[in-house]
This record gives C-alpha cells, structure tokens and sequence, in this order.
RNA sequence: GCUCCUGUAGUUCAACGGAUAGAAUGGGGGAUUGCGGAUCCUCUGAUGUGAGUUCGAUUCUCGCCGGGAGCACCA
C-alpha cells in the first residue's frame, strides 16, 4: 500500500473513531514543498458537519494522529496551515531508504499491481493502406503505445492491436490512381515491383492523391472509382494483383515506422476481414428493430437516443466504416477476451464513436460497457493544414528523419558519418518528437512547431536524455564507490532532500497517470526531476566528497527513476550522446 | 441550425473544487578553471466577459463574446 493511501486510511478511520463521520476528501502532494510531502483537506470537508472551525478540526486530529504508531514511523512532523490544511512531512529515514528501495527494484520501481489479471486491449494508430502515415498516426502511436505501457505497469495483461482499412472507397481511389498513373508514366506494374520501398510507397501516395481528386472534380472517374469499389468487394482478378501488391507496399512501409517507434503489435485487425462479420450483424439486428431502413441504405437511428443517424449499409449493399467497426468488437474479443478495449483514435470521430457504442450496446451490451474510446488532438501545423488528397502530406517519417537531421547538426560535424552517431540521433530525434506530443494533455490540439517542438533545451526529451547522461557518466566514473545501505542520521544538504522528497512520489504518480490515461503526468514529473537533479549537480560535487557514496547512490536512483519513466512514455534512453 | 470540444504570460503548455496560478520559450541580467555549459541562478509577464453555487472557483452551472471539430450513404 502506498504511504498516499495508508495516510488516507488514517485519517478515514480517525475521522469515524473521533466524530463518528465519514466524509469524501483528499491526500495531496502539494505543488509546494513548504507545504509537506502530502496533504489533506479532511479537516475543511469536516468543519461544517462538526461544527467547529476548520483549524480546530486539524487541532483534534493531528493530537490524535501523533498517537498512531504506524504513522508516526513514517512521518517526522505534521503541521497546520492555511485555512486548515494537515500538511505531512516524511521522515528522513524514510526518504534515505527509499534509496535503498529504488535500487531493489531497479527497472521495476514505478511498477504495482493495481491492474494484476486485468486483460486490455488497446487499439491504436490504424492507419490505413494505400495511403499514407501522416502525423496524425504518429501522434495516435506515440500516444497509443505509451498508455500500452503504462497500464501494463500497474499489472495488466495487455496487447496492442491496429486496425487497418485495406477496403473502402479510399482504396479504390488509389487502385483507379495506380491505374491511370502508370499509364500516364508508362510504366507497368512488374517494373515497379522491382523499385525500392520508399519509390514504391511514394508511387502510392502520388495514386491517392489521383484518384482523390479526380472522385471530386470529375464525374466519369467518380463513377469508375465507385465501380472499383465494388470490384474491391468482390475481389475481381482485373485489379487483384494491384490491390495485393499496393497492401504489401503499404504493410512494408507501416511495419517499417512501428519498429523505429518501438512498437511491437500482437494483432492487426483488416476492415476486410471483419466487413462481413458486421453487415451480418447489422442485417440481423434490422430485422429487430435496432437498424432501420432509409433511402435504401441501412442507419442506425442515432437521433432517437439524443445522438445523430448514421449510415452502416450503403445504398449498394456495402458495409460502411460503422458496420465494419460493429464486426471488430467481436472480433477483438474472441481474439482475446478483454475486461477492457481501448480504441484511441482522434477527436474528430468522437461524436461517430458515441453514436457505434450506442448501437454495439444494444447488440453486445458487455462488449459496449468494456470499451473506453480516448479521443486525442489534432496535430496543428502553423503553416496550414495538410491534406491528404492534395498529396500535401507531412508524412510521420518525414518528421523523424527531421528530427533526426538536426540532431546530427546541432550535436555533431554533420560530415562525420558513424553508425553510433546514426543510432544516438535517432533516439534522440525519437525522444524530441515523442516527447513534445506527450508532454500536453491528450485531449487537446497540438500546435506543432519545428522550432519548438524539435529543440533540445527547457522542457524537452533530449534534456531528460542528457540528465539521464550525467547519471550514468557519474556511476561510470564512481564504479568503485560501493552504494550500499545509507544510514539514517546523515546531514542533507537542501538539494538533496529536495531530490528525495520527490523520489517517493514516482510510483504514486505513474499509477495514478496509468488510472487517468494521462503520460502527460508522467513527463511533468520526469521534468521535475531532471530540474532538480541538474540543480543538486551544479551545487555539488559527488565524485570526490566526503558523501560520495550516498550522492553515488542519488545519482543512481535519479537515473533508474528517468529511465523508467522514460520506458513508459516508449522513450529510449542512451549512454552518451 | 443542432451536438461536442476549447478560451490562462508575447508564444506553447500545466494546475483531483484548495494554500502565493506552475513551467518552457522569448526578452533583460548573471554563475561554476571541478563529475558533460544540450547545465544552473535571477528579473519580466497571464485566468475572454457577466452572473450564480461554495468556507474557498482557472476548475462546477447559466448568459454573452471568440476559436475548432462533427452532423446520411468517406474513413
């Protein structure tokens, strides 16, 4: 049990012990650190119940509260201040053998049980075939993978899935694009067969946007691209070996990005696959009423429960996204039976999301209550929006390999040409990158600026990295240094408590980071620390003082406790940089 | 028109209904012949507006003003 909770415990009972009540309040970690290393406002919540002045309450209970033997191992000195606040202060020892504990645990400090035997599902970045993996998917991955690894930190069984739309009239806009454009370059389809990935993907992408603009500007390709669409369906051998070959490109290249961004998918989920299964279900549930008929095409009735309608069977037959994502429940949970599926997803389908969960509970109520849709933002660009059909696309890898660019410039002569130089800027361009989409909460739009975004300074990943760096470059230096058991009654300078102090706080704030679906808290955290090791760095001297072995064993614990959060937010750390 | 999200320093972001609204960046001024200066210190500067609920509101409710997204056969 973590001290937050075991202080709450205390208090709960105490308040029923002393004025027989219970009431609903709160253990903080106050953002001050003159105000304790937790606090509670049980005392302004039970004032008015009482009736006796907020202080007064705190009076009674802190004479109480020193009374209790559990407590009074683990607290030094508890005050009263504000308008009633109880503020605790840990005890030394308590802070020094933390130490001890991190060293313990090692890469498993931060870890709890909170989620032990839960089974979760996360669904994220789905991107789809025969178009490409713009920001967007890099942020729904960079976010996607970083709650994977959160929630498995609290115990939980987890497996990532992504789902991918390899049919649908996007698809068919790109076939019809490969058709008329390797025409118009005379080329054929064996000889692109041969081309690199990258040539192969970008031909693509070119195809999209072909086929994307003629479906809006020109009837005749509109009605062909429709004719696609079916022959999608229905797999005809006319366009079967472009379809597999375009899906093949696009899976390469997809599989390509996953494995730069540290991300290993159990599953893949097609549209293709679960299509089927949907409109079945759908068709099912029309005959009982869920589903109703309308201009010919199958919607759900959204408007009669506040929502708003929704097409799942077009006009000609076909399962729309709806229907499809209707098939893929089941499917997920016969692929692994879940207590919870989360899909994350931007925010522009939440009100869509709403209006399927809708449907879905009343086709598979249990599947509908165990899903949790995470709606995150948009990735803002100031120079304009991009758009996909234009084919004026800043592409997920475009951004990495920026990144990655200027690390190399700013870090190093761009001539030298180093395969560890190439791997060290490549995490630390991952580090920028991951960590300026993380570092704000998920809900809300990110205004991406290469300037600020890509920088390696103030509140950024390269300087988590660079911290971690000195840590390392400490106990490199200090291999002889034993770090053993700390004693209780050493004199702390200010910079160390402060460090600490906020020590104790990692794995209460990663579980609660883990329960709220929030990384951002975790970065804020990790800043924290760095500032305030980097403090303690230029104050003091480890190597060579006469505290060298505690401040070796600080400096360690600094750097396990970076990189483990590190790991969670799916940031790579190095050694040297 | 309807639904949802959003409005905090010049800019980009924080703050379970709590204490003096916290950072970064920008701008001004400084620091360590020391373990990596991609560091550290310091000054500067903000809750759109009007009510309400509360011991206490950036946070909750309502109005107004501004920004964004979604709303039938795309995903």
């Amino acid at each position: 049990m973590s001290i937050k909770s075991q202080l709450h415990e205390s208090l709960h009972q105490l308040s029923e012990k002393l004025f027989g009540i219970s009431v609903s309040f709160s253990v903080d970690i106050p953002e001050n650190i003159d105000h304790g290393d937790y606090s509670t406002n049980i005392a302004l919540v039970l004032a008015k119940p009482v009736k006796k002045s907020p202080r007064e309450v705190a009076a009674i209970l802190k004479e109480n509260l020193l009374l209790d033997d559990s407590l009074s191992h683990i607290v030094d000195k508890v005050d009263i201040a504000g308008p009633g606040f109880i503020n605790f202060f840990l005890s030394k020892s308590m802070l020094i053998n933390n130490l001890n504990i991190i060293e313990e645990k090692s890469d498993t400090f931060g870890t709890s049980d909170i989620l032990k035997d839960k089974k979760i599902i996360t669904e994220f970045t789905d991107p789809n075939p025969f178009k490409e993996f713009h920001i967007g998917h890099l942020y729904s991955n960079t976010v996607g993978e970083s709650l994977s690894r959160l929630v498995a930190s609290q115990g939980a069984d987890v497996k990532r899935v992504c789902y991918q739309g390899d049919v649908g009239l996007h698809v068919a806009k790109a076939i019809w694009g490969l058709q008329k454009n390797i025409v118009t370059s005379a080329t054929s389809l064996e000889e692109l067969k041969k081309k690199s990935l990258h040539e192969q993907v970008h031909f693509l992408g070119q195809a999209y946007a072909t086929g994307a603009t003629a479906y809006e500007e020109d009837e005749e390709a509109k009605k062909q691209i429709i004719e696609v669409n079916k022959q999608i369906f229905a797999k005809d051998p006319e366009i079967v070996d472009l379809y597999e070959t375009g899906k093949a490109w696009s899976l390469a290249y997809f599989g390509e990005i996953y494995a730069r961004l540290g991300t290993v998918f159990d599953h893949f989920f097609f549209e293709s696959e679960v299509g089927e299964d949907g409109k079945k279900l759908v068709l099912g549930y029309l005959e009982k009423g869920v589903f109703k008929e309308s201009d010919g095409a199958v919607i759900f009735p959204g408007e009669e429960y506040g929502l708003h309608n929704r097409v799942f069977i077009n006009s000609l037959g076909l399962p729309t996204y709806e229907a499809k994502e209707l098939g893929l429940a089941p499917a997920k949970y016969e692929y692994f039976p879940y207590d919870q599926s989360i899909v994350i997803t931007g925010n522009e389908i939440k009100e869509y999301f709403k209006v399927l969960l809708k449907a879905l509970s009343l086709i598979r109520p249990e599947l509908a209550e165990k899903t949790l849709h995470i709606g995150h933002g948009m990735v803002r660009l100031p120079e304009g929006k991009m758009s996909s059909r234009t084919g004026n696309v800043i592409t997920g890898e475009w951004l990495l390999d920026e990144a990655k660019r200027r690390v190399v410039k700013i870090m190093y002569d761009s001539s030298v040409d180093d395969d560890k130089i190439d791997e060290t800027a490549e995490k630390v361009g991952i580090a920028a990158v991951k960590y300026a989409l993380l570092k704000s909460g998920i809900g809300g739009d990110i205004a991406f600026s290469f300037s600020e975004s890509i920088t390696f300074e103030g509140n950024s990943g390269p300087y988590l990295q660079y911290t971690f760096v000195r840590t390392q470059s400490i106990l490199t230096k200090a291999q002889d240094t034993k770090t053993g058991r700390q004693d209780d009654d050493l004199a702390l300078e200010k910079e160390e408590e402060i460090l600490l102090r906020h020590l104790v706080h990692f794995p209460e704030i990663v579980a609660y980071a883990a329960q709220v679906y929030a990384p951002n808290l975790v970065c804020e955290y990790l800043y924290q620390l760095a500032q305030k090791f980097n403090l303690f760095y230029a104050k003091h001297t480890v190597i060579g003082s006469e505290q060298e072995q505690f401040r070796v064993l600080l400096a360690k614990s600094v750097g396990q406790t970076l990189e483990n959060g590190l790991t969670l937010l799916g940031i790579p750390v190095v050694y040297k940089m």
